[in-house]
DNA sequence: GCCTGTGAAGCTATTCACAGCT
DNA sequence: AGCTGTGAATAGCTTCACAGGC
């Protein structure tokens, strides 16, 4: 159950959200082109993430939708609920907890963190707000494993240390900063800014790849 | 300049944020192990990364903060005005624009689009805001080559579709739905839910891989 | 010594291609 | 026929390691 490649944990999130559609649309089964063609990937990558979670499909029908489903949340859902909290609730923050409030069953955002007073004692978004002062005390006592950092830039390092310090073992940054953190703490840095630029670059250039248009051809169903 | 390396792309502006602090320090030199530290990479990969530049260091004094930065910008920035729209005025939407406005003087967010009537012909964040079904036109008429993507998931592709039939060539995507473009058009896609998922998996794995403890020790200045 | 630039090696991720099944 | 699972091949990215310079 180990050495899992990192994108595939990703992607195993698209295709669980491609089979919750097929099965709204009354699919029992699939075959890994179907699949494939709907999360924008080619066949082999479909078959070869599978690989990971044990669960067979057959050559006479493909997948079993429901099955693979079950496998897929098996493998990417805790047993037991993962809590979650942020820090900084400001413009990003805001709209970050109304995304993903309620968006998964075994993954509950528990409490806020923010600097200015203003907020404390608040619900934002209807999750309660303290101060960051306090986030050390709050994130042992809920016992929180996931920390999000929505904070300005110049703190987002001491909250990644206060957050580490506290027990957090996963961070999704939206800081510019590059994080100092230990090892054995998963960080995830969506860069906004530095995405943006890769866009204006790219849309300079004539072309990205011969090999997209081949992916092109083949995924275009 | 032919063949740049995807990430090396996204890293250009990592580096350049970091030469803009060193400047501000008024350092007027900086080696590839100082630069690294600070952005959190090895030293070997900022000394491949600026081998794009065409811009050479040298041994005595590292790179030459000023020069370093200008070739950067030679590299990053367009020499004319790039023009982006934004697609979806809800709350990631408007977040963007905030966060974005006056980011990149040679990016310039010149229009958003909505569905909902009530916004058309307001500003939103100080931008103007116009019916979805009038993108095709706008988007011509200010000659935008870049898009950015945050109305809900089922529109995301009817979206695409006006962006790639306008002339739109870089799509910065917040939608879950994988979009279907044509080959010659970059799309970057920022997927929160799976960023999100991805940080609950890893936070409960024990190890990510051996190599980040060793990376972590040279990069812990 | 300690630096840079870079060929070569090493990793990781993706794709190919085919045996085996129905 | 057309499918899956997977070893082998390939592509893409990062690191090593060292020649050459001060």
């Amino acid at each position: 159950m180990r050495k899992v490649p990192h994108r595939t944990v990703g992607r195993l999130t698209l295709y669980w959200r491609t089979l919750k559609d097929l099965a709204r649309e009354k699919q029992s089964h699939v075959y890994s082109h179907a699949l494939a063609s709907r999360a924008r990937v080619t066949a082999a990558q479909v078959r070869r993430d599978l690989m990971v979670l044990g669960y067979m499909g057959t050559p006479a029908r493909g997948y079993d939708v429901e099955k693979l489903t079950e496998h897929i949340e098996a493998f990417l859902f805790p047993a037991e609920e993962q809590r979650a909290v942020l820090a900084g609730a400001g413009n990003i923050g805001r709209a970050l907890l109304k995304y993903f409030t309620g968006s998964r069953p075994t993954l509950r955002i528990v409490a806020a963190f923010e600097r200015d007073p203003d907020m404390f004692r608040r619900l934002i978004q209807g999750y309660p707000c303290h101060s960051i002062e306090d986030a050390g005390r709050v994130i042992r006592e809920l016992d929180a494993t996931v920390g999000i950092i929505a904070v300005p830039d110049e703190e987002a390092q001491f909250v990644a240390d206060v957050f580490v310090a506290s027990g957090i073992r996963g961070i999704l940054s939206f800081a510019r900063t590059p994080l100092h953190v230990p090892p054995n703490i998963y960080v995830e840095t969506v860069d906004l800014a530095m995405s943006l630029d890769k866009v204006a670059y790219f849309a300079r250039q004539p072309l990205h790849s011969d090999r997209a248009k081949v992916a092109f051809k083949e995924i275009h169903s």
